[in-house]
DNA sequence: GAGGTCATTGTGAGCGCTAACAATTCACGG
DNA sequence: CCGTGAATTGTTAGCGCTCACAATGACCTC
């Protein structure tokens, strides 16, 4: 049945069909108490056979209220974003909040201010930003809108309200793992020095090695892309017989390019050098080998994230501290145990 | 700067302040050219010491426009899904429009109708459905809604207007390089047979087999994961020596799969067996080996389909056919040639 | 300088809904 | 059978904007 494109029916028109006033119509559909149930059917018969449907702008221009949430986001295909702005817009749906997205190729301070103006345009309510960018959380800070915003990835350390989860824990567990595992020191290829997150785990790995009385060695940085992760693992095979045993990688698109730089150097995973990810993508569990990783859990991320910003939105006292932190969890996988179950389950 | 939460200032506190009428504050933000320059820059600086913004809803009522649009997509961690709904998102704010979206988990004929009529709630002029699955399309077609539909991937054969990528040609193309790289035959691990692009793709392949005399070999189903990939490996493993030397998978995350049963198996990619995939996934080219792919163009996607959906709703006849068809593009990788360069660009 | 034209600005009436209040109806005890 | 309070329904007035039209004024032309 496709659509049809006379004018909609009004309220006065249900209510006319129904003989009442438009009043009762909108209490109807308010479900509210007051109204006898003869009523209530009378009038629900005839928005059904009207096929009559609320004008969401009339409403929200007498309510105030939009009920639609903004989410400011980029890098959208990457698995961490696209992953949070899902979390984000069930949540926001279970909440009955409808989302307006925007999705941005870089984070400028520029971009980000046209993003706002788009979304406070279209009258949202409140905004979520993906900002997992240092410079972006900065800009957001400086930028004025009318309506709260929350920072989602963004890290410690800024006035803004905002959920992420603890990279820092996140570091320290795979790091630790590693450690655990009997290598004297681990190294580390960190994502771009502009991601919060990226510092973070390099803080995390840095702080777990000097804990444990080791001397960090040298860092390296890559883009998040599985090339600069191959170009840095060409890098680590040099180290390999000189110390290098273990590698943190910050991410694991990375960690695909340096297994793949590692083989063709002919050097073993886990038996001669030991690799974990971060992130837990879906295609982790089927590279050669399968990664040990860092698992987010990015819907908690998307709850807790709606959750302030309703809080903020609605004037209450957040439920929770102005800034969350979400527990990330380590997934052992044969890249640093070679007897980690198969993807079927069975053992290697 | 945080937010404030006064009440906002109206068109006629800014008229106030100007000195002019309400009218004329209007005729100014719309860029009406019977505006004295003198008039217009008193208005504009009402505004900007003010801080005014035009009300959404009130504009939205008054006009009958909401300037919004909607998007109904799943599977929106998948690099496909991901990459249109970008595509979307950034094609539709080019012409001002907002996006709202919905991700749903399943497209099932009930989640899909209460997603859109949680759009219908948010007033939105006309969907976009990412909707690869058939029953997706089906139920889409029998479901009653107040605005266009616009179908992406959902393949020929409906009476809705949509855009897809030419996946038969996408096929043909694949499954023609192995025929002319030598191979006598070439095999097929299909998507779910649910999915219009699975179906596609299969039929694609069959027809450039049989089109060069081939009978087509026994057709191996997935669900699109990694896992189903390399379970269909295993079995493709079993067939090399008795006619097998050459495997299209439908999309590249199976492939990866497959690659790794087949790593597994003792079986050589390329020189034993030649692999393609479909969609050319980031990863795709770090795979072991890289992977030969079929890209798609979805911005492209994103681009025709909203053109098609603005013309839908503004009545206008549809600049292209109700029907648009992308095409795309053959990816040569080392996984069907081994000479074929490296990441980095030297040879192998 | 009367009359006409054009550019510029103002006025009034909605758009379709909800909130606040007013009016009506109903049940029931005295 | 009437009064009383609660339940139910109706009436009115905006929400903040744009549209259609009216009004004003500036500028020409003859």
């Amino acid at each position: 049945m496709a659509h049809t494109r006379l004018r909609p029916p009004t309220m006065a028109d249900v209510a006319r069909q129904a003989g009442v006033s438009h009043q009762t119509v909108s209490r109807v559909l308010g479900d509210h108490p007051n109204v006898r149930d003869a009523t209530r059917a009378r009038v629900l018969r005839a928005i059904e056979e009207m096929g009559y449907r609320r004008n969401f702008s009339a409403r929200a221009l007498a309510t105030r209220r939009t009920r639609t949430l903004g989410v400011v986001a980029s890098d959208t295909t990457l698995y961490g974003p696209a992953s949070t702005l899902f979390a984000l817009e069930e949540a926001a749906r279970a909440e009955g909040y409808l989302v307006s997205t925007v999705s941005l190729r870089k984070l400028t301070m520029e971009s980000l201010s046209e993003a706002l103006d788009h979304l406070s345009e279209g009258g949202v309510e409140g905004v979520v930003a993906i900002a997992p960018q240092r410079s972006a959380v900065d800009a957001l800070a400086e930028l004025r809108h009318p309506f709260p915003v929350v920072i989602v990835g963004g890290g410690p350390g800024v006035d803004i309200a905002g959920v992420s989860v603890d990279q820092h824990l996140g570091a320290r567990l795979a790091t630790g793992h590693l450690l655990a595992a009997g290598h004297r020191t681990v190294w580390h290829l960190a994502g771009p020095e502009e991601w919060q997150e990226a510092a973070d785990r390099a803080a995390g790995w840095r702080d777990t090695l000097e804990s444990a009385g080791v001397e960090p060695p040298m860092l390296l940085r890559g883009d998040w892309s599985p090339l600069s992760g191959y170009r840095a693992g060409q890098e680590l095979a040099g180290w390999v017989g000189r110390g290098l045993t273990a590698v943190f990688v910050a991410n694991d698109q990375m960690a695909l390019g340096v297994l793949r730089a590692l083989r063709e150097a002919g050097v073993r995973t886990p038996q001669d050098v030991a690799v974990v990810g971060f992130d837990d993508i879906p295609e982790a569990e089927f590279f050669a080998p399968p990664l040990t990783t860092v698992r987010q859990d990015f819907s908690a991320v998307g709850k807790q994230g709606i959750a302030l910003l309703l809080d903020l939105i609605e004037g209450r006292p957040p439920a929770t501290a102005p800034r969350v932190a979400i527990e990330p969890q380590l997934v052992v996988r044969a890249s640093t145990f070679p007897y980690a179950a198969q993807p079927d389950g069975t053992p290697l």
